[in-house]
DNA sequence: AGCCTGATGACAGTCAATGACATCAGCGTC
DNA sequence: GACGCTGATGTCATTGACTGTCATCAGGCT
């Protein structure tokens, strides 16, 4: 065993979530976080760098899952096609059991504008990732950004449908989403 | 003549962008800022909600312009039409004169995360407000939604031409979006 | 045993943001 | 023309996010 409690950024996550959904993002401080977590303040810095970030943990690993995912698809696949297989293998990721968590995760964050704006710049980021990806494959720029900004549309569709629904697998509800994307492209 | 200087906020926002450009946006301080504007750092806050929201101003008065460009848009024009009738509208805003602030107002904005993210979040706004358009005019919910989406991504389109060619009218530019727009759909 | 490393604590400092109260030119009112 | 009201500003105090710097110390390496 080592010096230190394990996992500290997780406790530090654990218990910013716990304050945010009791007494709501503004009111928590960073201080009364760390405390809960058995730290100090200044160690929270060290793990996030700043209070938003803390429910972002884990948007990289999230990110590489996708774009592995873009990166593995047959060559013979569409651009789109291609993206929706990476947005699959964030199955990984959004299993049941992160279901509770990240519905708290979503209530904190639609009652906070400064969170929604954090969100909104992963998901620009990621829609930059993508493109990268499939300009790798070598399609063309311009509809690689747009594919990428369509594929960003599908992830959001899909992502709330699993929150929405107990059981309903997110792998499906890419499917779904790329399906009713080809509906509304072909209207 | 009033009893203080006039125009307060467009001083503010001047001065703050003069100093943005020069030093950098964290190295500028709020006080700094109010200080070359004649006023005080509690007055600055009196005038925007935060040292971002100086670069923001207008947005309201914009995004006022296209929605209502959106509403005087003919009955008999489709969703997509309507978008660019609004956008067409911005032409108003976005005339040579401006074009020097604006490029200076990009540079800041493009060194600095914290100012993307307030970008994404009125261009997120703008998105919903557009869709509320929409749906007056009748348009479905789903469809309102996307097809506001892709007015951002055309108004995202026109902008950066604009800013980019010196005698690239803006409501030109709208046009070239939309038209790009459709040759993708098409494909 | 001695040294190094890496995660943490302790402490001081800067700056964004807010609340409370004071000021005072210009305005209309009587 | 004094009188009071209004609204934009100034002053002061405070909180809390974030940073720089140095100290600490268990565990691993030699």
């Amino acid at each position: 065993m080592g010096r230190w409690e394990p996992d500290a950024a997780g406790r530090l996550q654990q218990a910013a979530l716990e304050l945010f959904g009791q007494r709501g993002y503004e009111q928590t401080t960073v201080a009364e976080i760390a405390e809960r977590a058995g730290l100090t303040e200044r160690t929270f810095f060290r793990h996030f760098a700043d209070k938003r970030e803390v429910l972002f943990r884990g948007s990289e690993e999230l990110q590489r899952l996708i774009v592995g995912g873009v990166d593995d698809a047959p060559a013979s696949a569409t651009p789109i096609e291609a993206i929706a297989n990476g947005l699959r293998a964030a199955d990984a990721i959004f299993d049941a059991e992160r279901r509770p968590h990240s519905l708290k995760r979503r209530s904190v964050i639609e009652a906070n504008p400064e969170l929604q704006e954090r969100e909104l710049i992963k998901l620009a980021t990621l829609a930059a990732v993508l493109a990268d990806a499939l300009r790798r494959r070598g399609v063309e720029d311009s509809a690689a950004r747009l594919t990428a900004d369509a594929g960003i549309a599908v992830f959001r569709f899909a992502f709330e449908r699993w929150q929405r629904d107990a059981d309903q697998r997110f792998e499906d509800a890419v499917q779904d989403g790329v399906e009713r994307l080809r509906a509304l492209a072909r209207a």
